[in-house]
DNA sequence: TTGCAATATATAAAAAACTTATATATAATG
DNA sequence: CATTATATATAAGTTTTTTATATATTGCAA
């Protein structure tokens, strides 16, 4: 299990990761994928994932679509044109940040700035 | 420049591994070393940074040890043993993030648990 | 048939981390 | 003389996330 302090900050790139990747989803539906992609060590609390739905259908990068399945509700998110550039870009800086911290944890040995 | 959403979490980890590959350092040379080390790329603030050096060494983390240097103070901080210990526990749990959030945002192919 | 686990969403209160702004002080450089 | 670099500090505010709680249905097992 992940240092919830790590998740935090990427947690929104996730989520509109898996929107793009898998289409529409639930937020339920978006922590169990979560878990199951990453073997059970990334786990999204339901206290940070709906909110966080919440505000970006507020931004204009998701909308919603209502459907009853089992006499329960499911709110289907999905990417709106701008919600899909935002994936973009949070995704170039994911692998920007993943790089950069690599080269401080970890010089490639012979590089020296001192 | 990396989006500073990305690096909450992330800086005390840093921190603690410079101070393991370099030695004793001072808050404004971790700030540059790091800096250099990621090209430009992260830029730590003071105001996270001295905080953050304040919190650690409360926990005995860390050690201080003041010097004057053209008469300004400098104040280098060093692991004690148990900040040794959480350098290795933050490096791994860091290494194993990055791992996990590569498997969520860039499935291996041919695997689905769908 | 009762209770627990899984499914599904929601939100309030609190904590934690970080940004921004500000302050102070010296030395070097143009 | 003004700006940049060096060096630390902290208060106020924002944002994000955790923790806790609430609600409701279905399915399974004891």
């Amino acid at each position: 299990m992940i240092s919830s302090d790590l998740l935090k900050g990427s947690l929104k790139t996730i989520v509109l990761k898996l929107l793009k990747e898998e289409g529409p989803m639930h937020g339920y539906a978006i922590t169990r994928k979560t878990e199951e992609l990453s073997g059970g060590k990334i786990k999204l609390t339901y206290g940070a994932i709906y909110p966080l739905l919440h505000k970006l259908k507020n931004e204009k990068m998701l909308v919603t679509a209502s459907e009853i399945i089992n006499n329960r509700v499911r709110i289907y998110y999905a990417l709106t044109p701008k919600g899909h550039s935002l994936v973009d870009e949070k995704i170039k800086e994911l692998k920007e940040f993943i790089d950069s911290i690599q080269l401080v944890i970890d010089p490639p040995k012979g590089i020296s700035y001192a």
